[in-house]
DNA sequence: ACAGCGTGCGTAAACGATTACTTAGCTTTA
DNA sequence: TAAAGCTAAGTAATCGTTTACGCACGCTGT
């Protein structure tokens, strides 16, 4: 039915008896034409079944109107829910302004991400907001002449717009809590040690402990794989060095470590009390329901895009870095 | 440092002393060139470091190797989850044969969806994989000249491609152990029925019964909307008719259901079993840990992938249509 | 010695839009 | 009535590639 092959403004500017420009101008409203042949070329548009050609307008143009969003999106379920989070922000802001979204997948690996942004090319994409793999990598080299927003990370040395979570704070908030409630003994159990996200949750921790004069326990300090295996083993030999608490800063661990207390009918809270990152909604079912840290994901993809849009439109403002609150949400795992 | 500013093949060609022909054949390896020359071009490439504009390639070749998935990929945690391993799926297939994944979300809402192939506009991409959000939209005029694949569900009178889950045999299994198990009195809790795959599960669940010997008990059947909220809820005026068993048909909708059994100190499965839809890493840290369903959906986007790239390769194959086994993982919630 | 062929590369026309510059024709103004 | 101005729309260059042709040169065989 609709054959659409190869129908060009051209084909529709002399089906209309009117110029290439007049066709144009009439779909972009960027010149004033008369109501009847502004008709006459809808028209002509209609019965052709024209559809614009986005790659030539971008080709001339130098718009292409897409920006890309480029992160472990696909790596965990745990990374999956929080960047698909910020995606959703990004693209509630882009869609506002007739932008489309480009989703792309670092792997969390930085040979996958540096291929990623070697496919982007130049010219396909107007900006590109992404959380780097790796803070040690520079990434200046690779990127193309589109402007380029970090988010949730930031590698070292970067001169560029930014929008992360204040993880130091929200973390020492977390531990300062535990610490009320009279624990003494609280592990921190987390990734590597590669991330800036991971360094500033340590941080807090830390920071918590020795406002509050308790010494930092080594043996009480763990950090392995990403997974549910990892945190349900790092769980086990954590637990020979008596701890009353467990921060977790990752929700798969948290989840590991859950399951290894399940499995060995140890209570929580009362025998270990837990702290974990990421709100999700599985917290509320497990037993006991899950203190969580949520993080502001929605926000922080909303805000990205919105300093992308500025940078777009102005590409020599000053920096825009911005930093926001993480949430703690309390329940009875402590 | 890196002044990328227009450089176009023209340059490089300029540069190098040859000509633009001979520049785009040494970067696609399309036609022979003496190993001095290509030397000669990749240096020129490099000092002014080129980068090749793919919007004008693709302009050009009239092939954008860009493949875009369509689904309501942030629409919930649990529709969410499922969808972007589809899409990890569809991505591992594109990476090795060098295309490129664009992530569009539908929010699950026809009108948003339709928005969004009509911005996908034409040329673009070069062919659409897609999760309707509703089987009654008629979706063939708002496509361009690109093949489009199904994955997950399907609309009505479809003639493409497709590649869908065979949610009524594995639903059918899930209900037929629950009757090995001596359940006689199992519920059917699930979201509206609008979709291909509810219906499937539906269908599964009834035949079951009705292979058992067991009548349909309309107050077992229960649907709403997809929420922890509505589980929640919906579960409790269940429980008024005395089910031994739940059918969840969604992830949510069981959290809600457990939700409401641990709070209300109903003991799974000894008073209640639940089986529900959809393996998580969570599934596994509720207690009791929950007997599920687990839909292929990795390989849900490999196979639509293979199937695009076919029909890309092929466009006069015959139709392609393909239906994945579900799989039910049994554990203490039954 | 010259026709014929293979090799390596250059020339220039697309692809389908946007847009700076013109232009034709009409109205106003002095 | 002629110059000036205004209105609506046309002409054609341009964006950066790909690729169908064509060409020059050197080698081969007779």
């Amino acid at each position: 039915m609709s054959e659409n092959k190869n129908i060009s403004i051209k084909d529709v500017a002399k089906h209309a008896n009117v110029s290439t420009a007049t066709v144009s101008h009439v779909i972009n409203g960027t010149r004033f034409v008369s109501e009847d042949t502004k008709q006459k070329v809808m028209r002509a548009m209609d019965e052709l079944n024209y559809r614009v050609n986005v790659v030539a307008r971008s080709l001339r143009s130098r718009k292409s109107y897409v920006i890309a969003f480029l992160a472990p999106i696909l790596a965990s379920e745990t990374s999956n829910h929080f960047f698909m989070s910020v995606a959703a922000g990004i693209q509630s802001v882009l869609k506002q302004n007739q932008y489309h979204l480009m989703l792309s997948d670092s792997h969390e690996e930085e040979e996958f991400e540096k291929e990623e942004i070697r496919m982007l090319g130049s010219q396909m994409i107007d900006g590109l907001i992404m959380a780097p793999s790796s803070r040690e990598t520079d990434y200046e080299q690779l990127f193309g002449d589109y402007p380029v927003v970090y988010v949730d990370r930031v590698p070292n040395n970067s001169d560029r717009d930014s929008v992360v979570v204040d993880n130091r704070s929200v973390s020492k908030d977390a531990v300062e809590m535990l610490i009320r409630r009279g624990h003494k003994r609280i592990a921190y159990l987390s990734g590597p040690n590669t991330l800036t996200t991971t360094e500033e949750r340590f941080a807090g921790y830390l920071e918590a402990l020795s406002e509050a004069g308790l010494a930092e326990d080594k043996e009480l300090v763990c950090t392995g794989e990403v997974s549910l295996d990892s945190g349900y083993k790092l769980t086990e030999s954590l637990l020979a060095h008596k701890p009353t608490a467990i921060f977790a800063t990752d929700n798969v661990m948290a989840m590991g470590a859950m399951m290894y207390m399940q499995e060995n009918q140890i209570k929580v809270p009362d025998q270990v009390a837990v702290v974990a990152y990421d709100e999700f909604q599985w917290t509320r079912v497990t037993t006991p329901p899950l203190t969580v840290i949520e993080q502001p994901a929605f926000d922080l993809g909303v805000k990205a895009a919105e300093v992308m849009l500025e940078r777009i439109d102005n590409a020599d403002a000053p920096l825009s870095q911005h930093r926001l609150s993480g949430k703690l949400i309390v329940r009875q795992s402590c």
